[in-house]
DNA sequence: AACCCGGGGTA
DNA sequence: TACCCAGGGTT
């Protein structure tokens, strides 16, 4: 349902404490009439996906100082963009990022086309994204329904159906209470509210622009909403890995395949990480080295424990996996971090050798 | 519909 | 530790 009291009061808000972040346009800008660039809507709103914006910004900033137009994009080579999404996860977007570029170039004349329902066929742009870039981009009336407005919906109408299973119910609440005019700021307020009033726990209800209309505030209840099923526990699993030097500096990497866990990213050989310990073979014969401790990180679904063999080998060695990057060309802000972090540990012994 | 897929900040 | 995050793709 419409609330064009509840709709002014947001945007009013909005004007007065919207977050700067280098994507968005000022609001002086905005009132001249001037529209985001859809290239940098498009590539925060990937960046944002699942991930805070303080860890985008950066990134965001680096990305179009390399390649300010899609069509930069869709021109860099494959791994420059892998290597320089490296440490911001999900590395899946990063593979849709350059296929959504180039077809954009090959497909669409090198602009990104206007309206939710072309935008939803491009690869890595669902229906929050397809959404997002509509109304901010190109002014156009969609419901744009993220975790925050998840969680505004939830309690603004005392929701108390528990997560996932209320997803479709909340997207058709905010899909009802989205206004006409101004889609792009009345999208980015929602969030803006959510991730700042409205926040997941103690939420700041005595300044919020909407809480006299809110019945979760009402009832006492909105720290408690949305109710979410329990998850699973992760599992922890065991892997073995091996860094190889090269008398030259140059270190033994693999390129993953590209699906499935870090798809598509850099990594040294080792052994699958399992729940049950694996032997494994070192992938080059060597006079290798245990490296005291071990790496500890969390995937999405499990807590990863990598035990780290490293070796100096001559410049004759033939490995069985991998490849010899050059001193020149490895950059360790290359590596996923999962790999960057066993590269440090590894590096720390071999200072003492 | 269920599952897969990172990483960092925060309480 | 557990939870959270401007989700999308695959099967």
């Amino acid at each position: 349902m419409r609330d064009p009291a509840a709709t002014a009061a947001l945007l009013d808000w909005y004007d007065a404490h919207a977050r700067r972040m280098p994507w968005r346009v000022g609001p002086d800008a905005r009132r001249q009439g001037v529209r985001p660039d859809p290239y940098r809507v498009w590539l925060s709103e990937v960046m944002l996906q699942q991930t805070t914006v303080a860890a985008v910004t950066a990134y965001f900033e680096r990305f179009t100082a390399l390649w300010p137009t899609v069509a930069d994009l869709a021109a860099a080579p494959d791994e420059a963009v892998m290597g320089e999404w490296a440490g911001l996860g999900y590395y899946a977007r990063a593979r849709n990022l350059l296929k959504c570029a180039r077809a954009v170039v090959a497909d669409h004349g090198g602009r990104f086309p206007d309206t939710r329902e072309a935008l939803l066929t491009l690869p890595g742009i669902g229906p929050y994204t397809a959404s997002a870039i509509a109304a901010i981009a190109f002014n156009r009336s969609a419901t744009v329904v993220d975790g925050n407005v998840e969680r505004v919906m939830a309690r603004r109408y005392a929701v108390l159906t528990p997560l996932p299973e209320a997803k479709p119910e909340l997207t058709a609440l905010a899909e009802a209470l989205t206004p006409e005019a101004r889609p792009g700021d009345y999208a980015q307020a929602v969030m803006d509210l959510g991730a700042t009033i409205c926040t997941p726990r103690s939420p700041a209800c005595g300044i919020c622009p909407w809480q006299e209309g809110c019945a979760g505030r009402l009832q006492g209840i909105a720290a408690d909403l949305p109710r979410k099923t329990p998850k699973k526990a992760k599992p922890i699993r065991l892997g073995t890995a091996w860094l190889a030097r090269r008398e030259d500096g140059a270190w033994l990497l693999e390129t993953r395949p590209p699906s499935g866990l870090l798809g598509g990213m850099l990594g040294w050989p080792g052994t699958e990480w399992r729940e049950e310990p694996e032997a494994g073979t070192p992938p080059v014969a060597a006079d290798w080295r245990e490296v005291p401790g071990e790496v500890r990180h969390t995937f999405t679904h499990f807590h990863l424990r990598l035990k780290l063999y490293r070796a100096d080998v001559a410049m004759t060695a033939a490995p069985e996996r991998g490849t010899f990057l050059p001193r020149e060309r490895f950059r360790p802000s290359d590596l996923p971090t999962v790999m960057r972090k066993a590269f440090d540990l590894a590096s720390d012994l071999a200072v003492e050798n």
